[in-house]
DNA sequence: TCAAATATAGGACTCTGGTCCTATTTTGTT
DNA sequence: AACAAAATAGGACCAGAGTCCTATATTTGA
């Protein structure tokens, strides 16, 4: 399965040595956050897990919030750089394109680290203004191709509606984290969850126009 | 603006001092979980916030999982109250009470108490099986009247396809709650979001059919 | 090879938080 | 009024956690 790769952001330690410690480090703190949440994450834990002394962490990052928001950025950082691959490998119609995304996206909460780490994202952007400045910047990015997608499926839109759209479908699919996703009560569903979310979103793209946006005026069914 | 009605389960307080202590032990709990999450959720902090003193607060909880628990029953329980009264002021009209229901729900996410909530409840169902155990619940419940609409919008329907569209719905307004809820950077854009919603979710239940969610067949474009 | 920078362990220190105990006051019942 | 049950405060206790300090070891570059 593939996983989230981590990198060390350039400036925090001098030596190999230490470039590798904070690797370990961030690694350890993933995987308390994603085994046992925030609540779970102790800095004598990240120590441990990076087989280190609790001195030696310290060493690395002086104080515990320095350590989260290292940790926020690192692995916000490494979702980001995943979103830059997936247009490659998607279909050629912007049909298949689009729908290749969404698919990806519902595949990918299908993880334990993703299904884990998001709400603890999500439950720590309400109280800690770094955390929710991050999230808004991979979102913002996760949306791009969402919005040059819709853009093209249909260009009457408006920028005003398109963003919303994009929006809509973003946080419609991170919200079946808590459902569909690893170990969850419909995981076994995922599939055809996926398809739905595919069918519904191309219907919404292809059909929408900015007055049903912005006034609230439901097409009557034929 | 409407707030959740806390109400004490029966068995816990014996007179009527009692019953109000433990009232104002909960809400004093819920505050502080809406105001600075479970990471900020201290007995110290309740008890204060109950004007009562640790020793006595421990006398109604004898730990503190005990007290989290009360506290997720109680405020999951008053959401479940809630959604007993949202039919009864829909529309006439199908279509109408379905689209009453979208509106009702994604306004509900723009309050403070649901914004921090909510995210707060799918970390900790991470980790703690009595939460994830009482948010099915809760969500299996608010399915239901979706349940019944799709069911009656969409005869055709399979009873699983039908549950996997309102599963689908249903999780996908939640997703909007980081994104549209209180003070979230979208939050303004909650009414145009909640237009989308509803527009996309009603061609949904009306257009889906088994065949397109089991197997995948995207309808093309006519 | 040697000095300076870097990395490391171990422990101390303090504060917070959950839990527990006991003595006292309040409340409801007979 | 008297008694038992319920409620309450205050403090003690202990484990855990964040932070800091110091002495040593290791690495790198000159």
């Amino acid at each position: 399965m593939r996983s989230i790769q981590l990198q060390v952001r350039p400036g925090t330690a001098a030596f190999s040595k230490g470039q590798e410690r904070v690797l370990k480090i961030l690694q350890s703190a993933q995987d308390l956050m994603i085994s046992g949440g925030y609540h779970n994450l102790t800095l004598r834990k990240v120590a441990s897990g990076a087989g280190i002394s609790v001195g030696n962490l310290n060493y690395y990052y002086s104080n515990k919030q320095d350590l989260l928001r290292d940790l926020l950025d690192t692995v916000i950082a490494a979702y980001i750089a995943e979103f830059d691959n997936v247009r490659q490998d998607a279909g050629v119609s912007l049909e298949d394109q689009f729908v290749a995304i969404v698919r990806f996206i519902i595949e990918d909460l299908g993880t334990q680290e993703t299904t884990n780490f998001f709400p603890e994202l999500w439950a720590l952007a309400n109280h800690d203004e770094h955390a929710a400045e991050r999230m808004d910047a991979l979102y913002t990015k996760a949306r791009l191709v969402l919005n040059e997608l819709v853009a093209s499926l249909n260009p009457d839109l408006s920028e005003q509606s398109r963003e919303q759209v994009a929006l809509f479908i973003s946080a419609s699919m991170e919200g079946l984290t808590p459902f569909v996703g690893y170990q969850k009560p419909w995981a076994n569903d995922r599939d055809a969850i996926s398809n739905i979310a595919a069918l519904s979103f191309l219907n919404l793209v292809r059909s929408v126009n900015d007055e049903a946006i912005q006034s609230g005026t439901l097409t009557p069914q034929p």
